[in-house]
DNA sequence: CTGAAAGCGCTTACAG
DNA sequence: CTGAAAGCGCTTACAG
């Protein structure tokens, strides 16, 4: 059945560590080289890829750790990061967590022992137990979409996002403004995002301007029963979720209560989800790339792990996109 | 640092012979079992998986093919069988073609050098070529979503579903339908699916009853201009999409053109997306249950695996789900 | 029940 | 440039 590289040596007629060194890229007399490649194509021979893990102790596999694999933002950053390891023989690994933050550590440490070359990790959260890990393994790791001091990281200007946001707010006329945040754990969400805003609003907002905060999770129907809350006692002109999902839920909430948006009620929200342009009415929302992130997430992963140099951190550029969910007031 | 079998059968004064068999289930005195088990919890011992592999030649490891990894369907399904197979000790890895028929064959000749214990396919289309590379490689597949007689398979009802949706379009009185469909070369959507449909008018519709059928992609962007040119010449009462995103690029169209649904153009689609209820108005479909469709696949692969009888043929049921993008007329 | 030995398919110094 | 040999960390008959 499947060909050793023995098997190919005796065929070729040269000692295997000959092969070994032909495949590896090493330099062989240009005859050998020719009997070796005759033989490899005829018999379609491809090594074996544990043996050649069990010496060399490191593989061309970079993990991958989700919290989730039905959003959006995670879906196109693996398309990103799978199709740029592709093209350079890697190949990606993924663990979904299922926002199980103890799965996300253990996960970590699955992967060393599989002995990734380097872990790309997806988390909304970074903890001590997450730093400790990454410590521990000794592998390279990069973090997208929340950034630390002590790790490399790719993140979208979330600050930016908030500003640009917050100020096309105001802009539109709107002063009765809610925005419905997520948890600060998530820093890059919870924190730069709404702190942009805020910042868009102090400058540009004036005296008159009034923002009221609320906090939901990232589940739609959460964001709903929060939408749900803060229609019944407030009557804000806008109402901008934190993520595309929350305003989603918001809209949701509206049609249920007949409130006409946005003629009633603006609404905005933030990733730039396909889905946004496909409703009616479509919605108004800052687009994170997250495709190119997964690509250049890929690319900083392999120059990490080949030791080439790499910048510490990067941060992605935001687009605003109006749309009709939100109103001239 | 790491420690190897050697070094825990030294530390625990047996033979490594003694550690494998005892790591592997094998029988060992209840003293050598305590010594064992002692140092490897001390040490936190753990098998590297690649000696494991080379040696045994498998893996506990299940490759998932899949066409895409942005698609409701996908996602849910890969969860499903990410946690079944977690919950038995096995591995999911993942090979995503992005629609690319040669990356689906190669990806099952990849699995196959990985040493995979089995191979989930999760494909639009099953032509000679797949069949020829499930022959060659000699390990177990489990066809999910499309059925074959020469493979095993796990399907969604389709025609079930197709049908459900003919009966309930006719009673709410429609009788000028367009049923946007997409190639046979997808033999469960392109196919099962319509002829379901077609069945349920033929038996419910009557004579009055006028239905044309359309042919678009999986993509909304041409279910749009597919839709566009329908509604320049044709005046259905309702169209239904062979999946949800087609509904959801009918609808869009409606919206563009101030046709109101439902008043003036009922929609309705299949798969159950959970962004069908969020929108406005919620639309009308027949969920597959695709979380239940991984489960399931899981659970059968590993049968498959460890050689367990199992089902050559797997008909998940559906269900159909009136909301409001559906009118009476 | 236990251990010594061979071998899985590679790679890597080390000689020549 | 090339080859013989050792070794990566396991498992698997085979004796005892």
């Amino acid at each position: 059945m499947n060909k050793t590289i023995s098997d190919i040596a005796q065929l070729a007629g040269v000692a295997k560590s000959t092969v070994s060194r032909f495949l590896n890229g090493g330099s062989v007399s240009e005859d050998t080289r020719q009997k070796i490649e005759r033989i490899i194509k005829q018999y379609n021979y491809v090594p074996n890829t544990f043996a050649q893990s069990l010496k060399a102790k490191k593989t061309s596999i970079i993990g991958t750790v989700v919290p989730r694999l039905d959003s959006f933002a995670t879906s196109q950053t693996l398309i990103g990061i799978d199709e740029e390891l592709r093209t350079n023989q890697y190949q990606m690994l993924i663990a979904n967590t299922s926002q199980d933050m103890h799965r996300e550590i253990d996960a970590i440490y699955d992967f060393a022992r599989q002995k990734v070359s380097g872990i790309i990790l997806l988390a909304a959260e970074v903890t001590e137990a997450h730093l400790k890990a990454v410590e521990e393994i000794g592998i390279p790791v990069l973090l997208v979409g929340q950034q630390h001091e002590r790790l490399h990281s790719l993140v979208h200007n979330d600050d930016q996002a908030g500003y640009d946001m917050g100020k096309y707010v105001v802009e539109k006329g709107h002063r009765q403004i809610v925005y419905i945040g997520v948890t600060e754990r998530d820093q890059a969400v919870g924190i730069h995002r709404r702190q942009g805003f805020q910042r868009a609003i102090a400058e540009y907002g004036g005296s008159g301007c009034d923002v009221t905060y609320y906090e939901t999770s990232f589940k739609m129907s959460e964001a709903i029963v929060t939408a749900e809350a803060i229609l019944r006692d407030n009557k804000p002109s806008i109402i901008v979720g934190a993520t595309d999902n929350i305003a989603l839920g918001v809209m949701k909430t509206a049609f249920s209560n007949k409130i006409r948006i946005p003629h009633e009620l603006s609404v905005a929200g933030f990733g730039g989800y396909d889905i946004t342009e496909m409703i009616h009415p479509a919605l108004t929302t800052v687009k994170f790339h997250y495709l190119q992130a997964g690509k250049l997430a890929a690319s900083h992963m392999i120059r990490q792990v080949t030791g080439e140099p790499v910048e510490k951190q990067t941060i992605l550029d935001v687009e605003l996109i109006p749309r009709e969910s939100v109103d001239n007031v």
